[in-house]
DNA sequence: ACCTGAACACCGTTCAAGT
DNA sequence: ACCTGAACACCGTTCAAGT
């Protein structure tokens, strides 16, 4: 980065570059709008510019986490596609340990959101489901991973061997996934 | 109840009971120490007598929620009793919507946290697996189905058949609860 | 023993005003 | 066009004081 956020003029990017460094060091309930203010040297008004609210500032940091998502290539086949997302994912909490619960807390709802939907739905119908199914599948899978991606880096498998229990878990899903 | 949380000398279960209608009725971001004592016709200094703080306030109401499930008894067969275990914690969701999303959010830490989960552990070594197996499968079992019911009742199963979906998902589960 | 008032250091957001 | 200051209606919590 050329730039860092503190230099320049405003903008929505820098906004949210800010929130995420901010929140990310000092943790997701300490992001208020007043200190993002402060950290960039600028009035708490001015943020409105780029931002309607706080809210759509935490949808904007979703849709920024979300962007980060590396997807399969479709090419692959779709087992090892379901495989390198939920990897994704994992990987995607353990960047952002702090940001990350936001995915489950709030809906995703930007056009960033759709994407790895998108993907895990066609991988899941080239496992053989139909539409429907699949849609009920992702919803499941989707949980489930990012159920344990939070609770690993919210500490609750503390003391436990997180690989092996995401591998187990992965393999029990893996029969799942198609599975009548 | 005879006697409203209104009236009579101020413990820490009116305190909590308190807390519930009022995260219930206009919603968990609305619940703050000063709503609270005004509900209660009190200074807000007067809560800090039965809650150390706003934590333990939080705290104390998981342990409320949890005081709620009711157990199965283990005498019956373990699939049963997982199977009455997911239902209760959905009941328990669709209960109190407003405040379920507490259980994923803050681990759970107090005497009642762990009556539902030695339940479920129970339930697995009966089934027959091992004490570090059951251990592992507990925390998968409980991240999708709390996964699953803060999902419905956050409204994210929108125009979706929740009992359909709720059903296909425990059969999935219940393969998995004790495969290999 | 139990509760209160005043105070401190915060919030999100609106609105009129400055350059 | 872009930003600010002052203001409003809130927070959680401490501390000294009241009964």
């Amino acid at each position: 980065m050329r730039t860092p956020y503190t230099s320049g003029s405003l903008t929505r990017e820098r906004v949210l570059n800010a929130a995420l460094v901010l929140a990310e060091r000092d943790g997701l309930e300490r992001l208020s709008m007043r200190q993002l203010a402060r950290e960039l040297d600028v009035s708490p008004m001015a943020l409105y510019r780029h931002v309607t609210n706080k809210e759509d500032l935490l949808d904007g940091l979703i849709e920024r986490l979300l962007a980060e998502l590396r997807l399969p290539d479709d090419s692959l086949g779709w087992e090892q596609r379901l495989r390198m997302l939920a990897d994704e994912l994992r990987a995607l909490a353990h960047r952002h340990p702090g940001l990350f619960g936001l995915l489950l807390q709030r809906r995703a709802v930007g056009a960033q959101a759709t994407r790895p939907r998108e993907s895990v739905l066609r991988a899941l119908r080239d496992g053989g489901l139909d539409p429907d199914a699949a849609a009920r599948r992702e919803r499941l899978l989707s949980t489930v991973i990012m159920g344990f991606a939070l609770s690993e880096v919210a500490g609750r498998f503390a003391g436990v061997d997180v690989e092996q229990e995401f591998e187990e878990a992965l393999s029990l899903l893996a029969g799942l996934a198609v599975a009548s």
